[in-house]
DNA sequence: TGCTCACACGCAGCCCCTAG
DNA sequence: CTAGGGGCTGCGTGTGAGCA
């Protein structure tokens, strides 16, 4: 940064802001430039160097190595990464168009989040070969140093593919462990969460039902111990589902309540059904829309519609 | 060409922190 | 407590892009 260099050398002269900035701009001004809030003139930058008996490039040449290229970058991935979690992949384009993954210094760390960064944008682009290639390189890179958020990011989109191509018990296995680390390593925080929600969807493809309550129980726990609120809506929805499999009905009713969602109603249909309040399921049936697989965010909710629908029709 | 708007620059005043 | 160093906030001004 510009402004620490000016400082550095603006110490070695044994000025104060108030010695250097006078008559040429004011103390308050500087200070913001030593900070960094600001991007002074050339003007101002050519009379502070005068001052300081040095060139304007004395400013620039301490920066223009390394240190004011990785705090370009590093801002570029940050300022990247929150459009990625916005979905906003259209502008993303132009950080990989920069190709950040072909310099070779970069450290390993910011590496892995620039592969994360292009993992994220070729999944949303369907190119599955890309996106598992630069999701297996940020996990390797981000892996080398202590377990935080990136590398949780990392091993859910990892989970994801695995699920995605039918190794949902590997998926299992990479999230439990990072669970592990991270609680043996991390203060709580919301990858907690987001983990053991990932976790969720793999023990209800293996029909574990009663392991994924149990986590979305921890997940509650968590969420009112940090006093936040993760995907509330799919969550709940979860809940429900588990309650029904593992057939406390009333419980899945309450839970439900009164409520418009195609989801829920269906679910709650099914519940009336298994607690023979058949006339009930099949008004309630009747008034709900058929639910769309592409949309709905629990694709086992087909399957219970359809074996509703199944039991009903026949009646 | 003239208008509007956003943004960066620059300043004054106030506040906080720390050493003596 | 006081003085000096430094940070924060709000405001005015200049400038350039976009548009009719």
């Amino acid at each position: 940064m510009i402004g620490q260099r000016i400082k550095e050398i603006r110490n070695n002269n044994n000025l104060t802001q108030e010695e250097l900035a006078d008559g040429i701009i004011s103390r308050t001004y500087l200070s913001l430039i030593e900070k960094g809030t600001v991007q002074p003139s050339t003007n101002v930058l050519v009379k502070l160097s005068k001052r300081l008996n040095c060139t304007v490039n004395d400013f620039m040449a301490e920066v223009s190595h390394f240190k004011y290229n990785n705090f370009e970058i590093l801002r570029e991935i940050g300022h990247y990464e929150l459009k990625v979690d916005n979905e906003d992949f259209e502008i993303v384009k132009h950080f990989i168009d920069k190709e950040y993954e072909q310099i070779e210094d970069v450290p390993l760390p910011d590496s892995g989040r620039i592969h994360l960064i292009y993992a994220r944008y070729f999944k949303f682009k369907g190119d599955l070969k890309r996106t598992r290639l630069h999701a297996d390189k940020a996990l390797q890179k981000l892996s080398t140093v202590a377990v935080n958020q990136h590398y949780v990011n990392a091993v859910l989109l990892k989970a994801e593919l695995l699920t995605e191509d039918g190794e949902a018990d590997a998926a299992i296995d990479i999230l439990e462990d990072t669970v592990y680390l991270m609680t043996k390593f991390g203060e709580l925080n919301i990858s907690d969460i987001k983990l053991r929600f990932a976790l969720v969807k793999c023990y209800i493809i293996f029909k574990q039902y009663y392991t994924a309550h149990r986590l979305i129980a921890d997940i509650n726990h968590i969420a009112s111990r940090l006093n936040i609120t993760y995907k509330e809506k799919d969550l709940k929805k979860y809940e429900i589902l588990l309650l029904v499999k593992l057939g406390n009905y009333k419980e899945a009713l309450e839970l439900a309540g009164e409520t418009a969602e195609t989801d829920e109603n269906i679910m709650r249909a099914y519940s009336l059904w298994q607690l023979d309040r058949v006339k009930e399921a099949d008004e309630l049936l009747k008034a709900t829309p058929v639910p769309d697989e592409e949309t709905s965010s629990i694709p086992q909710i087909g399957s219970l519609y359809k074996e509703l629908t199944g039991r009903l029709g026949g009646l």
